[in-house]
DNA sequence: TCGCAGGTGGTCG
DNA sequence: CGACCACCTGCG
């Protein structure tokens, strides 16, 4: 398949920890040389930083208040040169049709960041350590089995379960570096399942949701609107956001899961239950910027 | 052993 | 409608 190579990224708007690391994607693995191989969008490649300058990869990852203080007049990083990406086992076509999108790579990160740094001194803390981050335009149904697999759960049982359903009824995404890459299985693959049938993939409880859900799809199709998108089983609220944001392009999604509330409430002072006031304080502060600032936040929060 | 992890559905007042 | 609570599974 070969390799492509993309210059000119603005080093302080894209950095592959940030990006795969902060909560919206759980099928993409660290390599030994910093790179990050994966699977999406029905291919397997290798993506890795391979120029740029350094300072910008690794920044001071916390501030005081008083350098904070002294951050206050200075816009976000995002002034510091390019980074050039090499991803392995992709040609230009699939990198125009599949990663350039993917990658979110039309958007202007400074500028949103630049935006909602004139918020408030916390968020500009969140985008001074995760400035990288950018939101994946991922694949829909994939965005939908993922975040009905990840409630109630931990990160490497997520991944896990995700690898499992994928390995045991997904095709094949391809042989990359000897191993054999899995897509997750379609809706109507899915639909004719039954629970014993999903017992291996260790889902628990989750198992039955994820069926209800691949039976809708295949009887109605995707949802295309947040009411579709909360009607479906095992999708509530949180989930529900996640999807939109991450596979409907809603970026005024605002996800509520028990790391943004601890953000809200350790550093906005809003009451730890009180999750409408949460909603309300996003939507009035961050407004069509919501899916953003709370990828910022949640990473950061995790962090400290 | 028990609580917990990137919540949700069901059941009560 | 808001406040509980059970729930698969694996790990510390």
């Amino acid at each position: 398949m070969g390799q492509f190579i993309v210059k000119n990224i603005p080093a302080g708007d894209f950095n592959l920890d940030h990006i795969f690391d902060c909560g919206q994607c759980f099928r993409w693995d660290k390599q030994d040389d910093g790179s990050y191989t994966g699977v999406a969008m029905g291919r397997v490649v290798n993506m890795k930083v391979i120029e740029g300058c350094t300072c910008c990869q690794s920044p001071a990852t916390e501030i005081s208040d008083q350098m904070a203080a002294i951050f206050e007049n200075l816009k976000p990083k995002g002034n510091y040169g390019n980074i050039t990406l090499l991803i392995d086992n992709c040609n230009e076509e699939d990198f125009l049709n599949i990663w350039k999108p993917y990658l979110d790579l039309n958007r202007d990160y400074g500028k949103i960041k630049s935006i909602l740094s004139e918020e408030d001194y916390i968020i500009r803390k969140a985008i001074n350590y995760g400035y990288g981050i950018r939101i994946l335009n991922q694949d829909l149904w994939e965005t939908m089995v993922s975040f009905i697999i990840s409630q109630n759960n931990n990160i490497p049982r997520i991944k896990g379960c995700i690898e499992n359903l994928a390995s045991n009824f997904g095709t094949s995404a391809g042989i990359y570096k000897g191993k054999e890459y899995f897509n997750l299985p379609t809706p109507s693959v899915l639909a004719k399942l039954s629970i014993e049938d999903l017992g291996p993939v260790k889902l628990g409880y989750r198992a039955r949701y994820l069926i209800e859900t691949a039976k809708s799809v295949c009887a109605n199709g995707l949802p295309s609107n947040m009411e579709e998108l909360s009607s479906l089983c095992g999708v509530g609220p949180k989930v529900a956001n996640c999807i939109g944001l991450f596979g409907m392009s809603k970026y005024d999604s605002f996800p509520i899961d028990v790391w943004v509330r601890r953000v809200m409430q350790t550093l906005y002072g809003i009451d730890e239950k009180d999750i409408k006031a949460m909603e309300t304080y996003a939507t009035e502060n961050f407004g069509n910027y919501g899916g953003f600032a709370q990828q910022y936040l949640f990473y950061y929060i995790r962090s400290l």
